[in-house]
DNA sequence: AACTACTCCAACCGCTGTTCT
DNA sequence: GAGAACAGCGGTTGGAGTAGT
């Protein structure tokens, strides 16, 4: 990457001298033609390099730093409509870069997503060879077979109960939240309405993003609500009332799992297991496992077997 | 302290679409 | 209309920094 090209351009990392010659001549000539703009300005540079240079650092008016909670849920969800177009979803996000959203998706929310349970391309459950991958991975298929061993090995840690209804809850909530994207997404935002031609219409200029909104016909069944958040939660950790998905539905997942509550890698994979199943619709499997679980837990309290 | 693995991100490459001649 | 030049975009690379062993 260092050194120089075939024609004797510098390539690699721009030094802070050469910042300061292309902000210059930009401020006082402009950018009409890149291609002459390092021969004017008096850099060892190709006129694409200096481009990407200046839209990408150089520019008035870039943000720095880190991606907010709100930015990044911004990006998920445009990205759900709009695929890898990095430079319209960049649009939406005043101060950031097509490279910045880019990266950012590569390095972290592509990994959030599989994470949750959520194909980073599609943005629907993952489907059955993930899940059977993970199942051979571990040892849950004999969990399957046998919801009360679920119970039991849930019982061997006090907490147990708690930390798998809980992630079990957010799992229902994400699915929603995402399940009712398009619409929460239109409704809210007007320069996100969906029109009837299967484009989404931006902003007030005439762009038009074809896109492959699903088709209603096939779009999934709205999740059923789920049953109340079991009272049996957590005697550590505050109850939140999370009957709605909403914006912070992620964040809580977030919280969740970078918490100390599902640190542990034996949790994770529980977690990870739940929201696959979640996410293959397995809505009355969940309410059989939680109904379980306080079962469970009731028996458990009262000092009876559970068998 | 040394090494390895991993993450982040700036920059490059190659392709495509648009504008110009 | 055809070809050249240019700008923009998305994918990829590689270096720097950091965490883990």
């Amino acid at each position: 990457m260092k050194g120089n090209d075939k024609n004797g351009l510098k390539k690699g990392p721009w030094t802070p001298e050469e910042d300061r010659i292309l902000v210059d001549y930009i401020q006082k000539h402009g950018h009409s033609k890149w291609k002459s703009v390092p021969a004017l300005a008096g850099l060892n540079r190709c006129g694409k390099s200096c481009r990407l240079r200046w839209t990408n650092y150089l520019r008035p008016n870039i943000k720095r730093g880190n991606f907010s909670s709100e930015e990044e849920q911004l990006i998920i969800d445009l990205h759900a409509l709009m695929g890898n177009k990095w430079s319209a979803i960049a649009r939406h996000l005043p101060g950031r870069t097509d490279n910045e959203v880019k990266n950012l998706w590569n390095s972290r929310l592509k990994r959030k997503l599989i994470q949750m349970g959520i194909d980073p391309i599609t943005h629907e459950p993952l489907t059955d060879p993930r899940l059977h991958q993970l199942l051979a991975a571990a040892s849950f298929s004999n969990l399957i077979n046998n919801p009360l061993d679920i119970i039991n090995a849930l019982m061997l840690q006090s907490d147990a109960v708690a930390t798998l209804a809980k992630s079990l809850h957010l799992s229902h909530n994400m699915l929603q939240a995402l399940a009712s994207t398009p619409t929460t997404m239109a409704s809210q935002d007007p320069t996100k309405a969906c029109s009837t031609s299967n484009e989404y219409q931006f902003g007030s200029s005439s762009e038009s993003l074809p896109v492959n909104v699903p088709n209603l016909d096939t779009t999934p069944q709205p999740i059923p609500p789920m049953a109340p958040r079991p009272t049996i939660v957590d005697n550590h950790h505050e109850t939140n009332n999370i009957t709605n998905p909403s914006s912070t539905t992620f964040q809580e997942w977030d919280d969740f799992m970078d918490g100390g509550e599902a640190s542990e890698p034996y949790w994770r994979d529980i977690i990870d297991f739940g929201s696959i199943l979640a996410s293959l619709g397995g809505f009355e499997a969940l309410t059989y496992s939680m109904g379980g679980i306080a079962r469970a837990r009731h028996h458990l309290s009262h000092g009876l077997s559970l068998s």
